[in-house]
DNA sequence: GGATCGTTCAACCATGTGGTTTACTATAGT
DNA sequence: ACTATAGTAAACCACATGGTTGAACGATCC
């Protein structure tokens, strides 16, 4: 009966931390190195280093291993699917949304009948 | 450095637990108590009484205690927050909307530079 | 009053967490 | 070849987690 999903499990949990919202925060302007994220936040090498495969593991970051270096990139896909679970709440916070959403339907539905 | 959000840790990481999602979805059907709550999950009460805590913490379920029973119902505006912190890298999975900035920013400048 | 029901509390267990330090591997620069 | 750099691995720590059980508390029913 449980609503099992082990990417949401993943996602949530790779969420729930600051310092990984911080890091995908980083991400989002450019791709970092392992070094470059570690930095910012005075934490060791292992420390980050021990972030970033925890938001591997979810699939939030992909990485490419160019020599010495690990280079980081963000891979939002996985953040659309916990979008997605949250949309499924929207009608319970968003009443405009609800009204966007209802005329926009109205308009399409015009335009299929035209 | 960090962008500190205690509410944003504590809504992904009860989010972070298939347990309480499950009644997140069974809560934004109806009102319900703990004891219905524990019971699709074979889980005991005692259990149940210690996730409906960590959805309560994270400002997701308020309770209303009516004689021995505690009503638990959703509570969205904590979910808003979530999905607005998501919403920052909705341009990284939609392209569409990434389009839709650019022509709405294109617009805007226009407008300026008239 | 006594029994029962709904729930919490407290203690416990195994496991996971975020963080460190030290040691190690592998690439790069000189 | 030597050294410095980027990163991982492993061991460790204090603490939180998800779960249990058993006792306790307060409200309800007879």
């Amino acid at each position: 009966m449980v609503e099992r999903s082990a990417h949401l499990d993943a996602v949530f949990h790779a969420l729930a931390d600051p310092t990984r919202r911080a890091m995908l925060g980083q991400l989002a302007e450019r791709e970092l190195t392992i070094g470059e994220l570690a930095t910012p936040f005075h934490m060791s090498f292992a420390g980050a280093s021990k972030h970033v495969r925890v938001l591997e593991n979810a699939g939030l970051v992909k990485r490419t291993i160019r020599g010495r270096t690990h280079l980081c990139r963000l891979e939002a896909a996985r953040l659309a699917e916990a979008d997605a679970w949250l949309k499924r709440y929207e009608r319970f916070w968003n009443t405009n949304l609800d009204r966007l959403e209802a005329l926009l339907r109205a308009e399409d539905e015009a335009k299929a009948r035209k």
